[in-house]
DNA sequence: ATGATGTGAAACTATTTTAGTTACATTTCA
DNA sequence: TGAAATGTAACTAAAATAGTTTCACATCAT
């Protein structure tokens, strides 16, 4: 079990549309950098859309942040990309015998309890923004972002 | 996405032999208090086994717990029933362009981050045991489980 | 010792999710 | 008008899960 690459994959794409020059982030490109088919940037962009983190248009070239990135909290990300419904990180099974006396209270309580631990995992996704890991990034890369735009192809 | 029922079972599991008479619960038993077929339960003390949180023996009746649950957190059972790999909660996509300046350290920088979150989430399970999730369930029952045994039969 | 009972494990199926792909209608713009 | 994009539907392949059947083997009471 793992959490989809949708994720990463949307974050990777939020960082390109940020930097490249505009029109030039087509959904080719960043499948080039991603490796992957334009269609799936297309389907996370889309998503991306719906959540109001990005505009894009059929026909026009490179969709448009709606947010700086330092707005952009990797929860929204995240919540963005639906890789986890609300509370559903953990399958809690839903079944138990009513005639039992634990399997009866199973479901609330195992529930109660992991969403617990899904909550803790969510806050740390909240306290990073996409701007931390565009710098990240860039110091590794030793550049300064904002100052730098990708060039038009790879 | 989400994580195995293979977890919360095993939990509901291994509180059904903590509170049986020794020889009543048979996987049989267990399957019919959560609902499933015998094998899964088997399937489960097995990874319990394997992670010495459990005795079970071919042809003996009910394995035997190896510890208290007091002793077993649920980051134990977690872990032993393998549901999430090590750091493997999110998957990053890891073929990225080389040749792509955001690209190239996008494997390393998310793994970083998203290991911090998935670190939160099992703390928070290896903070409440399985003695926790009874005690919360008998409450429930209004009962006190360590006086209390399972009838052989639902 | 024998038969009933139970476990361990392999093998198979159905279902779901993900990622990748093809194809095509539609929009934009030079 | 035509090249270049996007949006979306439809299909495939792969992986994981849960359930099921089947059977060898261990245990134990009689």
């Amino acid at each position: 079990m793992n959490i989809s690459t949708r994720f990463p994959v949307a974050v990777h794409t939020l960082i390109l549309l940020n930097i490249s020059q505009p029109g030039t982030a087509t959904s080719d490109f960043i499948a080039s950098s991603v490796n992957t088919n334009p269609v799936v940037i297309r389907r996370i962009t889309s998503m991306l859309g719906r959540a109001n983190l990005v505009e894009a248009k059929a026909g026009i070239a490179g969709a448009k942040l709606k947010k700086p990135l330092s707005d952009i909290t990797l929860l929204d990300v995240y919540k963005a990309v639906n890789v986890v419904g609300e509370g559903q990180l953990f399958a809690v099974h839903d079944n138990s015998s009513i005639k039992c006396e634990v399997g009866r209270h199973m479901h609330s309580t195992m529930t109660t309890i992991l969403a617990r631990a899904q909550q803790a995992m969510e806050q740390v996704l909240a306290q990073t923004t996409v701007a931390d890991v565009a710098g990240d990034i860039a110091q590794l890369e030793g550049v300064v972002f904002p100052d730098y735009f990708m060039q038009p192809s790879l």
